[in-house]
DNA sequence: CGGTATCCTACACGATACTG
DNA sequence: CAGTATCGTGTAGGATACCG
């Protein structure tokens, strides 16, 4: 437990991180991880996104390199969207946060609330 | 590796997600985990963070139970933050997140030099 | 020292309309 | 189907000043 880690966070790991670990990278690649995935399959899976920001976050996380655009020219087109090497690498890390958001998640509700009952934070 | 996974990510899990995998929270987290600081320690460990930022992190942090507050009514007051056990079964999750940014961050950049160098994104 | 209180701005994000 | 274009808004977060 004592592996005396110098792990900094210096800028460029702040700003890789914020390009994964942003409002819908999580669920994308997610999904991703399971299957391979079409653009509208990927706005349903995934309800609340809207076009746009689905977009963007594709393209954020290609640019990444972890995910893969494929463009099927039948008609009309089908995009194809698939997890990379590169990405599968994200599935460990991307599952032990996960996993300790469900463990944990009846304790941070408590703590909540004991906050909350202070009223230490009535603005929060 | 084929855990079949099936976790969600549903807005309970986002918004918590969201709250310990912000901006500063990781720094602050991964500083703390080594040793409890004063305020104006955290300031300096994270040059870039400003008071107020700084404030509302450690704020949400302590409502989410990851953080404890003790004032010593000193004088002048001396204010010390540390990490909890609840706060202490984040080093994990954090450590392998840092991890994989540090050994993949070079993958990461050839893949944008090659997304880039294509002018696919022009505008991200 | 360890904060609040304001003010301000960029940008993330949503809503809506249109397109090859 | 898989986007792009445009507009509008909330708000995270920086700068600055002040306080117990």
């Amino acid at each position: 437990m004592d592996t005396d880690d110098e792990l900094t966070i210096d800028a460029p790991h702040r700003e890789l991180l914020d390009q994964i670990l942003d409002k819908w990278s999580l669920s994308i690649l997610n999904e991703l991880c399971e299957r391979p995935c079409r653009f509208n399959e990927l706005r349903r899976a995934i309800p609340q996104v809207t076009q746009k920001s689905l977009t963007a976050t594709l393209r954020r996380l290609e640019r990444n390199g972890v995910i893969e655009r494929e463009v099927v020219s039948t008609r009309p087109v089908a995009v194809r969207y698939r997890i990379t090497p590169l990405g599968k690498t994200l599935r460990h890390p991307i599952d032990v946060l996960l996993t300790w958001a469900a463990q944990n998640m009846p304790a941070i509700e408590r703590a909540r609330e004991g906050f909350d009952a202070r009223g230490e934070g009535a603005d929060l």
